[in-house]
DNA sequence: GATCCTCGAGTTCT
DNA sequence: CTCGAGGATC
């Protein structure tokens, strides 16, 4: 083998591993291989006197940053609810009053249109910039963030503390910067969340980005309002503009979200809406939050772009679930520098509520700027065609069936269903196969009929070949992907098999109590019933899964084809191994958050009462789950207890 | 029986 | 993100 052939196999190990290590977390070699690979490249290069363009000597460390780093924020970043109209604004005023018996002060400040960023200061210095990512984990951009002038890195406050705001580009330096580029910048939001992503850092430096502060998320700080939050990020240097005010009635917020839509055209940044929240910090805790979102403030967005344009057809699209969606193809029309030719209608329901025919001209927009949606009608054409609800399906010709807002296809072997599965088997949360796509599902369905998880996992390297664009590597990918993807957990298994209506989370409910597949396949109806989330329905989906013959037919060769899983590990602490009810309304904790303490001791919550339950935890108000825990005998504790308990 | 909340499923374009 | 539906609660 000569030195080149040599070198580039090196890259592409070397690089394959940094990949797996990195991005996937899963290292498959130890450091002393990985070095040894390393050293024999490096070793070449020098011998040969140049090195390949992806070589990861290139790199810093031999560390390939193909990736951010995660960063687990102190505090969770809530998104906002929002509304659109006063009216709607209107009723989170009155769901505030309903919870305090008052409307209390408001702050009104603007809603930018940027990335959301948190910066974690400590010691006065900046330590890290992270952007929101999902909410509790985001990724560290901090070399990206230090790119901005105006962002200060020191403060005069020495204790922890979590800055969140916003990264902006601001119009005047879009401007500047579309001057001279290569390639001009379609919009300001844009530019700044490519920047900020971007992970050479000069790109950031290069446009000049913004930081508008406008919240404290962790702090070791005393705070006692929105206003004294305000204070201290304006004292300590940072950007607040945002028009911010307080106000005192729902009229006068409103009064704000229309000045503000007024000045909107002469600001130097892009702004969608308006924020208002309860100011003092006590007050907001009285009036709580959801899993998504703080109750007490909102998000006013304005109206977003809206075109019209000619809707020309609509097809019927089959998905997974057999449901019959159909899709709107548009005469293609330009939205915020995108072209949009295709829009989703929901489904038949909303056809019908939005009398849509074909030929129409239909109001058209960008829901959170991405996703294209149909608003309605804008101009009723002459001729314009009913959409004719279809009574066989448009791909296999099976018969209909219309069931609540949704059209299903009855037929078996409708391929877009089975493709479909065959992606989802293979996706991210359920077996995880690398390299496969719904691209693949539908070549390998198509050209080598294979229609399920079985013939997934049992495909080798003669079945690939001769597909189009599957050469040796790829292949060797793919059935190295299916190798790893055979060692997985039950949640992912459950999840991969497509139960109806069992997603991801309920996949994990269902382990933790169940913990084997065994376990799951012979459970009863009563016995699913105990799983907090499942009711009815989705027990008797479960029981018709696994009582259908081919069903179990199916599972046990999946088995036979190398899958193995892995148990769950189960959490440590007071509550390990423990089933726990919960019931009535607890003085402090909400319901949610009863039960990620729950769980994160070791502990399961069941819906209901019964002999395999260990502790009824009850607050104010609980009725039948309590009487029965007393006949049963069960032990019954409080709030009081239950914090005791969890040595808090 | 009504209402609130959470989950699942589906969606565009580059 | 958005909807509808299922589940939990009042």
């Amino acid at each position: 083998m000569d030195k080149l052939a040599r070198m580039k196999e090196l890259v592409a190990t070397l690089n394959e591993w940094a990949k797996l290590y990195y991005e996937e977390d899963a290292p498959v070699v130890s450091d002393a291989e990985y070095d040894r690979l390393y050293d024999e490249l490096r070793k070449l290069e020098e011998e040969e006197g140049y090195s390949l363009k992806d070589s990861p000597t290139h790199r810093v460390g031999g560390a390939p940053q193909r990736k951010f780093e995660q960063s687990k924020h102190l505090k969770k970043l809530y998104s906002l609810d929002k509304c659109q109209t006063s009216e709607e604004f209107y009723e989170w005023c009155a769901r505030i009053e309903k919870a305090l018996g008052y409307l209390p002060t408001l702050t009104c400040e603007y809603k930018f249109d940027g990335l959301t960023l948190n910066l974690l200061y400590e010691n006065g210095k900046l330590q890290k910039a992270t952007t929101r990512g999902n909410g509790t984990v985001g990724e560290v951009v901090t070399a990206q963030v230090k790119t901005i002038k105006k962002l200060p890195t020191s403060i005069s406050f020495k204790g922890r503390i979590e800055i969140q705001g916003e990264g902006i580009l601001r119009l005047s330096n879009l401007e500047k910067y579309n001057a001279t580029a290569a390639e001009p910048l379609k919009n300001a939001r844009n530019g700044a969340a490519g920047a900020i992503r971007s992970l050479d850092p000069s790109v950031a430096a290069e446009r000049g980005l913004s930081f508008m502060a406008y919240n404290i998320g962790y702090s070791e700080l005393e705070l006692d309002t929105q206003q004294s939050m305000h204070k201290f990020l304006v004292d300590e240097g940072f950007e607040v503009e945002g028009g911010w005010r307080t106000v005192n009635s729902a009229k006068d917020a409103m009064l704000f979200a229309a000045e503000t839509e007024e000045e909107r055209p002469n600001l130097d940044y892009l702004i969608d809406g308006v924020v208002f929240k309860v100011d003092d910090l006590r007050l907001r805790d009285e009036i709580g939050v959801t899993e998504k979102f703080p109750k007490w403030a909102v998000a006013y967005k304005f109206k977003a772009d809206e075109m019209t344009t000619e809707l020309k057809d609509v097809e019927w699209q089959v998905s997974r679930s057999a449901k019959l969606n159909p899709i709107a193809i548009l005469e293609p029309v330009d939205i915020g520098g995108v072209t949009v030719s295709r829009a989703t209608l929901n489904n038949y329901g909303d056809i019908l509520k939005k009398q849509v025919r074909i030929g129409d001209r239909v109001f058209i927009r960008r829901s959170n700027d991405v996703i294209p949606e149909i608003m309605g009608v804008a101009q009723r054409q002459e001729g314009a065609k009913f959409i004719e609800k279809p009574t066989v399906c448009p791909v296999c010709g099976s018969p209909v069936e219309e069931s609540g807002a949704f059209l299903y296809c009855t037929g078996k072997h409708c391929a877009p269903q089975i493709i479909s599965a065959l992606d989802h088997f293979a996706s991210k949360d359920a077996l995880d196969i690398d390299g496969f796509s719904e691209k693949t599902a539908e070549l390998l369905f198509n050209e080598r009929h294979i229609f399920d998880g079985v013939g997934l996992l049992s495909l080798t390297k003669e079945d690939m070949l001769g597909l189009e664009g599957f050469g040796e590597k790829k292949i060797g990918n793919l059935i190295a992907s299916i190798e790893k993807a055979k060692h997985t957990t039950l949640d992912r298994f459950l999840f991969a098999i497509g139960i109806e209506g069992i997603g991801k989370k309920t996949a994990r409910d269902l382990q933790k109590r169940f913990k084997t597949l065994e376990g799951i396949m012979s459970a009863s109806e009563e016995e699913l019933l105990e799983v907090d989330g499942i009711g009815d329905i989705l027990a008797k989906n479960i029981t018709d899964y696994f009582s259908d013959e081919k069903n179990r037919d199916y599972v046990e060769r999946l088995i036979a084809c190398g899958i193995t899983i892995e148990e769950p590990e189960e959490a440590d602490g007071v509550f390990k191994g423990m089933r726990i009810v919960l019931t009535g309304s607890l003085p402090t904790y909400r319901r949610g958050e009863a039960t990620a303490l729950i769980e994160g001791a070791g502990g399961e919550v069941a819906a209901s009462v019964s002999k395999t339950v260990d502790l009824v935890l009850a607050g104010e108000d609980a009725g039948s789950k309590l009487e029965k825990a007393q006949k049963l005998g069960i032990k019954i504790i409080d709030e009081d207890e239950f914090k005791r308990m969890l040595g808090i």
